[in-house]
DNA sequence: CGTAAATTTGACCCCAATCAAAGACTGTGG
DNA sequence: CCACAGTCTTTGATTGGGGTCAAATTTACG
């Protein structure tokens, strides 16, 4: 269990300009309803990234400079135990937003890496605040998205840390799949960070899962999932 | 495993008005930095209870009239699990925000249960919109109260829901007793609930650190502790 | 193609869940 | 004041799930 950082390949590359006002997600980004009058006050640039898997979006610790929109990908919450182990406390997906805290000056409480490649928005603190003085809407917004990281950990809490280690399994991907038949999948190592489990017993339990043809490995850790047989397992141990 | 609400004398008092103003917690408060003339724009009454150990404060799905700030004792939030269980989500202390989603007009998430004798002020939703259009002080307030509450979602899955039985009870204490020799403890059911552990193992811990002399039973739950020996604990096995 | 990393599987054992029952405590009514 | 019922805590006996240590196998990558 070391599990710093990766190395392999842990490259953020810039994109670009974020263009705010034609962004493909605004309806669910952190910018959702600024008016056009709102966008005149951002002055300093909205830097778009791509983030490969392994690489970190910022570390516990860091001078908390801005906050980071996710518009596509997977990434995890890290936070470092006592013990020299790490525990995955929460997973953003698109629309999601990273280093909330950032937005109050208060320094980063997790350590932000991509799981799978992402792509970020980076906004300047100093954005959220000039916008925060002039304009409500971000308020609306910024509480909306606390509100949203309270929920997420209390699901983390009540969906991943109860029941059996089947159990648990099953509820990730049903969380991961959201409905669809697909899923993209992670590594053993994280899977257990998630669920409080070893990796190898969450190797064994998804071994099992693909030996049951709950789980049909399409290609590596991209799977085509039971939703029906999964829900079962869910709920029962 | 029934444990709905309690009905033993589950009783809430009313206590009077309120007095913002001289409020003993104010720093800690949800009012803290409000200016005199915020004052002059609370105009429905803020009352003030208390709660005696098993009653509710509100319930999951209620309506979200009102927001609770917790000034003296402790009140448990609780998330009830498909299969008919509970699991203790958050412990709010003196100075927390019970029911903080209200003030988006979100349905309450979880069942806040006093645990210890508590007083409580209640602020109606009204108050708060009408404080929030007006005031840049209170907004600052509510950001940091969700903040607050991420962060201890985050240490209860960190702290409580990691590590051996012996482990987690050790540190559910250390964070009771908040660095103080004395605290106040609760029910083994509930122990169980916030560590993810069953009542009997709780007791069965409890009881052993009672033999070992690492707690020492003033009277019915009121312990005192001896916090080295509770530390080396909450990290080894 | 060869080395390193990740996944899988095996064997063993221990912690905590489970089922069950015996004390301790609280409040009630006789 | 005491007896009794109900609840909570404690303890016991048993079992199974998952942790741990270790090795085999597959996958990824230079």
């Amino acid at each position: 269990m070391d599990m710093t950082v990766k190395k392999t390949g842990a490259t953020a590359a810039w994109r670009g300009l974020a263009n705010c006002r034609g962004c493909g997600i605004r309806e669910t980004a952190l910018f959702a309803d600024l008016t056009e009058a709102d966008f005149g006050l951002i002055h300093l640039p909205i830097d778009e990234f791509t983030v490969a898997p392994g690489a970190a979006l910022y570390h516990v610790g860091d001078e908390p400079s801005a906050l980071y929109t996710v518009r596509s990908g997977l990434v995890k919450l890290v936070q470092y135990l006592p013990t020299g182990g790490q525990r995955i406390v929460r997973l953003l997906r698109p629309g999601d937003t990273a280093g909330l805290e950032a937005a109050l000056g208060e320094p980063y409480r997790h350590t932000a890496v991509a799981i799978h490649p992402v792509l970020t928005c980076r906004i300047p603190r100093a954005v959220i605040q000039r916008l925060s003085d002039e304009t409500q809407h971000l308020h609306q917004q910024l509480m909306r998205r606390w509100h949203r990281a309270v929920e997420r950990a209390d699901a983390f809490l009540v969906e991943l840390g109860t029941g059996s280690a089947r159990a648990r399994v099953a509820r990730l991907i049903l969380t991961l799949a959201d409905g669809r038949e697909e899923c993209d999948f992670f590594g053993r190592e994280d899977v257990g960070a998630v669920l409080g489990i070893t990796t190898e017993t969450a190797s064994r339990v998804v071994a099992e899962l693909k030996r049951q043809d709950l789980l049909t490995e399409l290609r590596p850790n991209r799977f085509r999932c039971d939703v029906a047989a999964l829900r079962a397992l869910a709920e029962g141990p």
